[in-house]
DNA sequence: CCATGCAATTTTGTATACCAGAGGTGCGTT
DNA sequence: AACGCACCTCTGGTATACAAAATTGCATGG
């Protein structure tokens, strides 16, 4: 969407890349000097990066204070986990009256590879294969503006969605779940379909609490300053 | 969100709303030399003001080609539409089951004050009316980044939504689902609320076909080429 | 010893200068 | 006369230099 040159797109992408895989925690400070110098280009794509990263709102800039990561408050989680639920249930109600036969034998086989990941101790695998099903549940919409819109929510979500995969026996039960939104997204029922995935997502909104055990202190808030 | 400069943020507000307000249509060329003659600013801010609004989508800009309002196809019209309608049936359903009582009393005003502009010909007031009712609703929701998340897409279409007001006897109706959409809130029957809503909406978006005769030709694809 | 204020340093925000690529126009050739 | 190639110009992309603001640390006074 955002088409800027050629170096600050590279950046964009390398930096959500570590965002989004945790590398780059939420609070962590981007210093346009620093990261000028970390990829060998003069500030200028930097700051067009982050202004583009800020857009989508992977990061928080406050003026004359810097940037750094989004660093989302426990309210906000809670929120956009309801637009989330509320976003990907669409997304299959739609799918489920839109997808064609061959790419459904598709989602098939990525039900299939999470099913097939689930008993690894590999978690970063599990979470790959996890994220190709729910995309191509988003892809099945037929409405590449809801599939943007998901994808964006999604990205933003995900340096703490990765938190809450450690829950035990959540992992059996999101298999599961997903054999159950296959099955009404393979016979038509797009009512059955977006209910079961709205609890499906909503579900690990509502475990936040749970969550917010296991969060070392001073995670989620560094924002609330 | 995406904090820059107090220039840059200048710009992008004065841009924001003469691209909201019709001002500058969809396919007008933005020419950085020309905006920052024009703004007395130098082209960092304007890049950066761009920039900021491309993130959000009401720019589109192509590498080494420059930049243009947004100019949606068809297609893009009708996908946006479709989670326009369920963005704000979701405001609605929330709104039903959270809205204080002293909100659900200032919403009344509110629709009062369209119904009381309908007859009039002055078409910007009844507009500005009803944005206002709905923006009520999104606040009444209590998630603020679905109310964000909703005013995004509204801006969005807001250039082409303009061109639907005219249709005759429309704005009558619209009012009718204002009350209905009303009473459901009032009464806390978040279904039929949100249901209604997603109608009242829709219909907008189903009248595409019939809004596609009235435009001029070439507003809507100029950005296909 | 602590608090307050001032100054220096660090970092962001803005301006300007330079470079590269894309598109248009004009001339030459067939 | 028409098509193609080359050059030129115009616009965006990048780098660097400069200015303003905020934080931090030190010094001084209470």
């Amino acid at each position: 969407m955002a088409q800027n040159g050629k170096l600050a797109t590279d950046l964009v992408q390398k930096l959500e890349r570590d965002i989004v895989t945790g590398v780059l925690k939420p609070g962590d400070k981007l210093d346009e000097r620093s990261l000028s110098e970390r990829f060998g280009v003069s500030r200028t794509p930097v700051r067009e990066a982050l202004q583009t990263l800020a857009g989508s709102g992977l990061v928080a800039t406050m003026p004359r204070r810097g940037t750094i990561v989004a660093a989302i408050t426990v309210g906000e989680l809670i929120e956009m986990f309801e637009v989330m639920a509320e976003l990907e249930a669409m997304c299959t109600r739609l799918a489920a009256r839109r997808m064609p036969r061959v790419d459904i034998e598709n989602l098939i086989k990525l039900a299939a590879a999470c099913d097939a990941l689930q008993e690894h101790a590999d978690a970063d695998a599990y979470y790959e294969a996890n994220v190709s099903f729910h995309e191509a549940i988003y892809a099945g919409c037929r409405n590449s503006f809801l599939e943007r819109q998901t994808k964006n929510v999604r990205n933003r979500l995900a340096p703490y969605r990765r938190l809450q995969l450690h829950r035990p026996g959540r992992v059996k039960k999101s298999n599961a779940e997903h054999e159950d939104i296959l099955t009404a997204i393979s016979t038509g029922d797009a009512q059955t379909a977006g209910k079961l995935m709205h609890q499906h997502v909503a579900v690990q909104g509502e475990a936040l609490n749970d969550l917010l055990a296991i969060v070392p202190r001073g995670y989620l808030e560094p924002l609330a300053s």
